[in-house]
DNA sequence: TAAAATTTTTTATGCAACTAAAATTTTAAC
DNA sequence: GTTAAAATTTTAGTTGCATAAAAAATTTTA
């Protein structure tokens, strides 16, 4: 039983990441203000501040939401898959990058990367760098799957080979986001070259 | 023949580069202010704007100048190089980090992991992207010659396997950059599970 | 050496993130 | 219903990046 307070307060958090992420999509991170993101939510700025104490942690926040949703989802529709390895990757890395686009524009996820990145060490990127490791957990778990079915050699260790593949796919992702030009298919093609040259070894 | 102009204004860049180096290296990049990096450099702060455009500007530049000397100094040391493709990989990232730590904080390092993926598409931005390729030819190179010594398959793509390989390298290498806590034995470690894992399959 | 061209500096201003403290409102407790 | 507690808003201020335009200095050219 959540109080009143409490409610106010879980309502007041979703108002403002929504009206960010609004705002973000509409005109972009840097032109969108602290001071638009609180109107449009109907608080003052420095609630915002109090709330999650800066921009990029607004951003922050609101991309881990969505990243949950991912995560599920991939293991989802991944767990039916029955191809090999490259396919495994290649499939899992469309749908990161269909989510990405979905959810947010390319100029905008730069802006997470970026924050991420400076912000190492603070509560938000470490919750960032936990849904990686989780999603790098769902590629380890179809590899397992693939070793249980035969598909795999059982002498691979799943957890190193999860990894490594979902850092291969994660570096491609950067390449997507931070290029305008980049298209989806060119990011799949270039992890596809990747891989392809990897297992010809 | 470089006019006097000519030669005072590179005489100014250069002030202003490594006093901008000294300070991001003694108080770090955000406590630095263009206006001390200018006075350090005894230049106007207008003047710095008008010669680097932003403070993320003068960073990349600096960064740009020390990593053209490694890109020389990789092909150098790993002409050499008469090991595997693990071996190879590792020793050139952890050349990478040496070099990078001799250089700046990691601090100041994730400034220009930020700047590099927020500025996209700007010049400075495209001189660093460029960086990238050509580190990544060190590896094309060094795979090619162990082609033709029959050290490896010619079956295999050198271009596309040295681009995964530095891709990998990369990831590992921001991870490193990113957590004040890894060391570079530890980062050394998940790259050669990495490619232990990749291949083993 | 004087005029013209170029560059830097001065001066002034805008903008937005962030912070601190007081004032006000709202909720909770009695 | 009144008081105590908690949270938000108001108010005010600081900081630093960035820009613009005029003024000053310096180099080049004639």
């Amino acid at each position: 039983m959540s109080s009143l307070r409490a409610r106010q307060k879980e309502d007041r958090r979703n108002r403002i990441v929504s009206a960010a992420k609004g705002l973000f999509k509409e005109r972009g991170y840097q032109k969108t203000t602290i001071e638009n993101i609180a109107e449009e939510a109907g608080v003052s700025g420095v609630t915002v501040h109090n709330y999650y104490g800066t921009k990029a942690g607004v951003l922050l926040a609101l991309v881990i939401e969505s990243d949950e949703r991912l995560t599920q989802q991939l293991d989802r529709t991944l767990s039916a898959h029955d191809g090999g390895l490259i396919d495994l990757t290649l499939s899992f890395a469309r749908q990161i990058m269909v989510h990405a686009i979905e959810n947010l524009e390319k100029d905008v996820w730069r802006q997470v990367i970026a924050a991420v990145t400076i912000e190492a060490g603070t509560q938000l990127s470490r919750a960032y760098a936990k849904l990686d490791e989780q999603l790098a957990f769902v590629l380890v778990r179809r590899i397992e799957a693939m070793q249980t079915d035969g598909r795999l050699a059982t002498d691979v260790n799943s957890v190193d080979l999860g990894r490594a593949l979902f850092q291969l796919q994660n570096a491609r992702f950067i390449e997507f986001i931070a290029s305008d030009n980049m298209t989806q298919e060119q990011a799949e093609a270039r992890l596809r070259s990747d891989l392809t040259a990897l297992f010809s070894v």
